[in-house]
RNA sequence: GCACUGGUCGUCCAGCGGCGAGGACUCCGCACCCGUAAUGCGGCGACGUGGGUUCGAGUCCCACCCGGUGCUCCA
């Protein structure tokens, strides 16, 4: 006997070994035919699974039908099972590796033997899933032993499947498959009860990935795709990624004049243009005037620094990778001369002879005897001079002493010397350093991405020296301020925080003894817990001086960037050896804070010109009102109007061009502009404007001044109106791990 | 870095191996002097770079550069 309870708070009693199917027959015609899958004990199961009682309370059952959240993953999963399908009929021999369900849709990672898929091999893909789905075949779950299904899949010729077993599910007795007519999968399941209920779909798009994620494996085919119940949820969902490719600040930067890329400058190196430029601008004046009611100090240092500045601090050997080469500049004047003028080809052997005397190189020679005349002569190794031009550059590249100076890949290393710069007594601490600070990382080609991934950004930093007293209300107050920045002024709400652990097993963390890293996770979690800050905690994520606690949000596409971050460090304190004098007289070691609020302005501002869709909120608006003369007529009048906005300090532009007002009225509204001023006949006689808001329209003739004092009043509140619509779907996190075979 | 995909006026898009490279927007000029999302006419302006195949290459092939998507990485 099995005892179930439905969602009414009714409790049943069926035979063993009765599926959800019957027991939603039971319930009603209607019920049984709409049902996709079911949920029982949270657990979505097929709807032919058997139920049993695992112990005396019922069990909690639910049907799912296309209404259900749950039931579109799993329709997804069956869908890719139905794609994987499909590509096998068109290319025998393929091997599939991983197809699970994503948050908007799912993927499979195929291989295809001799041959790469592309995007022109959709609409044959597409044709026979539509074949399969009329068929309308049921997915049939059988189960065998882990042996018997180990020998199955590799009779199949699914050696990723093999390997799969191999490594991970061999711990299970009995593995599940799915058999759909020909088509057989390893699959945990659940599936729909057959592929009729598919109701749309459609091939998104195909990228590399690898085998298990690993770069030394295969490169596999991920071929993404989007299924829903019904073809009016596909069509809505196209519409809506089209929405989201509008608000792409790759789009606006380039519609509105934002910022710009030159590959002659390089790629992922950004161009601020005038727009872009201003509301950065204002976003990092009042960033800076907040930290100064914060009492941070401000501070300026430059963009490179020695490369034993790097390797003191350890950012030089762990990230070695991702810095630009350094650069090299020769110790010794005259060196310098003899390279730049070999490289020059402007120097005789007699005025290299000389250089290479003067700056002590010539004992150095691969043979350095030297003759009576004071001039080195040939032995049994070639000489200097008998080397060609390329080859003398080459070996005074060895011979040489070189300083080396690095793009900074980091600005605490610079701040720390400031801090150093004198000694320090506890009345200091904290001590808050802060910098607009640029800095230069080499990222992978592959992942550069408009402003959101670059190889050159500036971070609102600052580094906070404090006692170990003090790091609990200093971290705390940070985070308050980062909150700030983004809820009460940016109207960014839509973030989450992370809090980013070292891994005990991963080496670079090794320098940290483990009580200082305990210590400083503890600080960091009983700070959230106080603030009622949810988190997730990321083990491996931490920077390789101390634990962090980041603020991630979500781009337009869906993709998710790490913005502010707090950072705990005992290690670079120690590193340097810095030090404050305490009221013991004694000297102690002080703790720092990394903290970026925003983390990177580029960054930052990319996901601003997303959130507020490249329409800025007056304060930041880049030209906040515009005059719009009728005509000609009016021309003196609205250079006035002009003038008058000027000098009350807003940012005003005058357009003036031989156009109809509607048509400055609509190129106005194209480029967000907030506040359009129409002035014509009518208001040059009264010293008055017509007021057009961007977002409510026409507002009626006012008189300037009443016009100026409200524009001004909007600016000054910082207001973050119409904070534009929410983007993509993707509103629920990836439920890949659900699916994971 | 890897896989796939793309690169044509400033931007967006056309362009069967026959090109004197087409359209729209922008920009410039001229006319129009206009009342809340597009006035008309004219003009300027491009085949990413380098090789190769071919009588002939924007179009086919190769390499590189740059972009997009994803993977990997991410201080």
């Amino acid at each position: 006997m099995v005892r179930v309870k439905l969602p009414d708070g009714s409790v049943k009693e069926y035979h063993d070994g009765v599926c959800p199917r019957e027991i939603a027959e039971g319930i009603g015609k209607r019920l049984a035919e709409a049902a996709v899958a079911a949920t029982a004990e949270g657990q979505v199961v097929d709807l032919d699974r058997p139920l049993e009682n695992g112990h005396d309370q019922p069990i909690t059952l639910r049907i799912l039908t296309s209404k259900d959240r749950e039931a579109l993953d799993v329709l997804r999963h069956s869908t890719a099972h139905v794609m994987a399908r499909a590509i096998m009929r068109l290319f025998p021999g393929v091997r599939l590796a991983f197809g699970p369900t994503t948050a908007n849709g799912f993927y499979y990672d195929v291989v295809v033997p001799g041959r790469s898929l592309s995007e022109d091999d959709f609409p044959a893909i597409e044709a026979e899933m539509a074949r399969i789905t009329k068929d309308a075949e049921p997915f049939e779950r059988f189960t065998l032993p882990v042996d018997d299904a180990r020998k199955f899949v590799a009779d199949l010729g699914q050696a990723f499947k093999v390997e799969h077993i191999d490594d991970e599910l061999h711990r299970y007795g009995v593995l599940s498959f799915y058999r759909q007519g020909e088509f057989v999968d390893l699959c945990r399941g659940p599936h729909i009860p057959h592929a009729g209920k598919v109701g749309a779909f459609k091939l998104l798009s195909i990228a590399g990935a690898y085998w298990k994620g690993r770069t030394d494996r295969e490169v596999l085919q991920r071929v993404y795709g989007t299924a829903f119940f019904d073809k009016k949820d596909l069509d809505a969902y196209v519409a809506q990624v089209e929405e989201a490719r509008k608000r792409d600040h790759r789009r606006l930067g380039r519609e509105l004049n934002l910022f710009t890329i030159s590959p002659l400058v390089g790629p992922g190196l950004i161009l601020w243009m005038p727009r872009g430029a201003t509301v950065r601008g204002i976003l990092e004046s009042f960033i800076k005037d907040e930290l100064v009611r914060r009492g941070y100090q401000p501070v300026y240092t430059p963009h490179i620094g020695k490369i034993e500045l790097y390797q003191t601090s350890g950012h030089y050997p762990y990230y070695r990778d991702s810095q630009f080469p350094t650069l090299k500049m020769p110790a010794d004047s005259s060196a310098k001369e003899l390279l730049d003028g070999l490289l020059a080809g402007t120097l005789d052997d007699e005025a290299q002879r000389m250089l290479l005397a003067r700056a002590g190189i010539a004992e150095r020679l691969p043979d350095h005897r030297t003759a009576a005349d004071g001039h080195p002569v040939t032995g049994a190794t070639r000489s200097y001079f008998e080397m060609g031009q390329a080859e003398r550059i080459g070996y005074l590249e060895q011979t040489c002493d070189f300083e080396e100076y690095l793009l900074r890949p980091m600005n605490c290393p610079h701040h720390i010397q400031i801090y150093a710069a004198q000694p320090r007594s506890y009345r200091e601490l904290p001590l808050r350093l802060a910098e607009f600070g640029t800095v230069y990382r080499y990222e992978q080609s592959g992942e550069l991405s408009g402003l959101t991934r670059v190889r050159g950004f500036t971070q609102d930093d600052a580094h906070l020296f404090c006692t170990h007293d003090q790091v609990r209300g200093e971290f705390r107050t940070t985070m308050e301020m980062t909150q700030f920045f983004l809820d009460s002024c940016l109207g960014l709400s839509d973030y989450r925080v992370r809090l980013s652990r070292s891994d005990p097993d991963d080496p670079k963390y090794q320098g940290a003894a483990g009580d200082i890293w305990r210590r400083a996770e503890g600080d960091i979690r009983s700070v959230l817990d106080e603030m009622n800050l949810p988190y997730d905690e990321a083990p491996g994520e931490a920077a390789f001086y101390g634990p962090k606690a980041d603020f991630i949000v979500r781009d337009c596409i869906g993709r998710q960037w790490q913005l502010g971050t707090v950072q705990l460090d005992y290690v670079l304190p120690e590193r340097f050896g810095l030090q404050y004098i305490g009221p013991d007289n004694q000297p102690h070691r002080p703790v720092m804070i990394h903290r970026a609020p925003l983390g990177s302005m580029e960054r930052f501002m990319g996901i601003l010109i997303e959130h507020f869709a490249g329409a800025f909120p007056l304060w930041l608006a880049p030209e906040q009102v515009r005059v719009l003369p009728i005509s000609d007529k009016v021309a003196e009048y609205a250079h006035t109007v002009h003038s008058r906005l000027l000098a009350a300090g807003l940012r005003a532009a005058l357009d003036v061009r031989p156009e109809k007002i509607g048509a400055k009225i609509r190129d106005a509204q194209l480029e967000k502009i907030p506040v359009m001023l129409v002035v014509g006949a009518r208001e040059a006689e009264n010293q008055s404007v017509s007021y057009r808001d961007r977002q409510a329209g026409d507002q009626g003739a006012m008189p300037l001044d009443e016009a100026i004092a409200r524009i001004k009043a909007e600016s000054d509140s910082r207001r973050a109106p119409q904070a534009a619509a929410p983007p993509v779907a993707a509103t629920t996190e990836e439920t890949a791990a659900d699916h994971t075979y």
